[in-house]
DNA sequence: CTAAACCCTATAGTAGCTTTAAGGTCAAGA
DNA sequence: TCTTGACCTTAAAGCTACTATAGGGTTTAG
């Protein structure tokens, strides 16, 4: 099985699975004649399982530490439940978080109901001075998630809109 | 007011104020004879503005935006409530995905209740093979910003190490 | 024999910073 | 006066998890 056809099977793209290897997630892999990588049925379970996780929005570092229980198969797996219940309250916070600051942004939004001179309108002016809203100024650890977070957001619109490109 | 102070006042650090600076956010800043940025009163309410912006996690584009309103007093400010309820939108939209997600770890979490041998762990089979969990597969649109969303935890962890180290 | 479909490597780009390296400026204290 | 240390400067690299691009080589169908 070569790389185009292992990308279909797990539903990624061909460099993801380069970038995979490069990564250490997957073995290097072998190679025919022509230099093209070649995937064996295990290879395939491998890839299918490290993208079904990612589908779950798992880092590759705890992607990674699933591995290397699952390669282990006689040793404990006691890492896989911790991995999972961390993972479960790093997106419950996330929830948390996001549910504030969309309270906020309609608190703010109501402040300009209708179109109107700049200098007039309440929501540029509640954004120049003290706290945006009634928002109680988020602590450094959620703002830092919360900042970092929409970091995804351009990337996901960089890449909805090169794909859109395509 | 010299850029140390700057970044007090406005609870960031001085790198990103020379960011914001260099991504055209700010103007480029007034120099003393040493060659040390300056900055006056309004500089520091635009500074103010644009992190109560951020920690509403909106886009340097998105607040672009409002700047450029803000910057043009007597015209309207409708471009405003656009921005701001796209924004709602796109976090109410996110806030659904990730419910989601956390129904289907906590399906999969229900499969494992105790550190056994990890070839018979039930979440490393379950992450093997088919779809996980009951979860009907997320369209690409939703797993695209799910998983870009997800690089903004690493970041965050990797600022939230090196603040440690600090 | 050639064109299309596939594969290869290496490099750069994405958002919004943060970190690091290698310095220059300036005020206070010995 | 000299130096220590706190502050400032620029430029470049790093972070996640890819994606895209450039510039090639291989294989296979017609």
């Amino acid at each position: 099985m070569r790389i185009g056809e292992a990308a279909l099977a797990a539903g990624c793209q061909t460099e993801t699975i380069r970038y995979y290897e490069r990564a250490g997630l997957l073995p290097k892999a072998g190679r025919t004649d022509g230099n093209y990588r070649q995937y064996s049925a295990s290879d395939i379970e491998r890839l299918v399982f490290i993208r079904h996780a990612r589908s779950l929005d798992m880092t590759l570092d705890e992607i990674r530490a699933l591995l290397d229980v699952r390669d282990a198969p006689e040793n404990n797996c006691s890492t896989v439940n911790a991995v999972i219940d961390e993972h479960i309250d790093h997106i419950t916070e996330r929830i948390q978080v996001l549910e504030v600051l969309r309270r906020q942004l309609q608190d703010l939004r109501g402040r300009c109901q209708q179109a109107q001179a700049a200098k007039d309108c309440g929501i540029l002016h509640q954004l120049g001075h003290s706290e945006p809203a009634s928002a109680p100024k988020p602590t450094q650890r959620a703002r830092t998630r919360v900042r970092n977070e929409r970091t995804a957001r351009h990337v996901a619109l960089a890449s909805r809109a090169s794909r859109k490109s395509r």
